[in-house]
DNA sequence: CGATATACTGTACATTTGTACCATGTTTTG
DNA sequence: CAAAACATGGTACAAATGTACAGTATATCG
């Protein structure tokens, strides 16, 4: 039988799965309540590590927040890869690209733990608006999210694929963004995989 | 002599003119440096009142948070009121509408005053998603905002107003997101008006 | 005018927060 | 195996922060 709870030998492992859990705190409490909401002791009790463990692996607080942006942006981009890549196979089409969308989008908003990891990434963002450490991620983030997408509408001979990816990126963002901060009762929510499909469609008619 | 500088002379006006004096001093802060450069101390210090008055006007800094976002977008909602009707007039087409996007995010985007106003307004945003105080100011923003478009893009024959009203709001706000988070020299940003221009286009021609 | 309410200030205080310091056990290394 | 490096824990402390309290000057009102 294999080691019972994952426990790390190394002395690099432990320290990696440390931050790791550093990192998770730190998002779950930035989703959850905030930039207010990540101090110190609140990452360390939440990641349960001691309160010197967080001074310990990360110079100041504004370089425990940079680790885990670039953490989850990583995370983040590996995750999405697979799913991806099934948009990229033969047969695929337009109304695929929509499914996805629908797909990630509710997840985004309904289960718990994505909603709060969202939410953190808009503060992310946010921050990296000020902050230069975080700038870089921010920009790679959206370049290669950008990127993703224009391989996929050149793939379904979108007409500008490059103008159009970002288009439907920003439009992600800002419907994302709305629908976690309004509420949904207040003003009868639009059928969600209706609005993106009319969405997706624009990308591929129309001029230019 | 008249009063050298408006002095208010009601004691209601002046405790007006104190009130609004923090507000603009908070969401100065807020959109300059996040929510945790809004101290008690930073906002009387930048409002030049006294400390002690940031506390005898507000209960707590909740309520002085949620007393910034009424009062901005009371502001927001006075100011754009103006422009708005200008696209309402006979002669108006989905050109002007174009213009008047382009119009608002150039400002959005290069004045700096108004720069800081659009980050403090996403600060607000995000931070409804979690204060119910907030929460209905948010939701009144969107409806009166989606309103607002749908009246125009109604006056335009536009297929489904009410529809491509969201999808326009939904999009601008994505659009202004990225543009404050992602450095424009790091991606070549496209041309404003164009992107703009596309997006007008396409709430106009294909089918629902 | 006299009394009262009000807007505002200076100050105090307990709590929170960031960070530094020293101790300890464990792993790595020569 | 001994020594060094390292990850982590416990603790301390100065600074920042939210908030309460008492005082003051001025507008308001009977």
């Amino acid at each position: 039988m294999a080691t019972v709870k994952t426990a790390p030998k190394t002395r690099q492992e432990r320290a990696r799965v440390t931050r790791e859990k550093i990192f998770q705190a730190a998002i779950g409490l930035l989703g959850t309540g905030g930039a207010r909401a990540v101090t110190h002791r609140a990452v360390a009790e939440s990641a349960g590590v001691s309160l010197a463990s967080t001074t310990y692996h990360f110079r100041d607080k504004a370089e425990l927040l940079a680790g885990a942006f670039e953490w989850l942006m990583e995370r983040y981009s590996i995750e999405s890869r697979g799913r991806f890549e099934g948009l990229l196979k033969d047969g695929a089409d337009p109304d695929d690209l929509t499914a996805y969308l629908v797909s990630i989008s509710k997840q985004s908003m309904s289960v718990p733990g994505q909603r709060v990891i969202v939410c953190a990434w808009y503060e992310f963002m946010l921050e990296a608006s000020r902050d230069p450490r975080l700038q870089e991620t921010a920009d790679n983030w959206y370049i290669k999210t950008c990127a993703h997408y224009e391989q996929i509408l050149q793939r379904f001979n979108s007409i500008s694929p490059k103008k159009n990816a970002r288009r439907l990126v920003d439009f992600l963002i800002g419907y994302e963004f709305l629908a976690l901060a309004v509420r949904p009762q207040k003003l009868g929510r639009l059928n969600m995989a209706d609005t993106y499909a009319r969405f997706v469609e624009s990308l591929f008619d129309g001029p230019r």
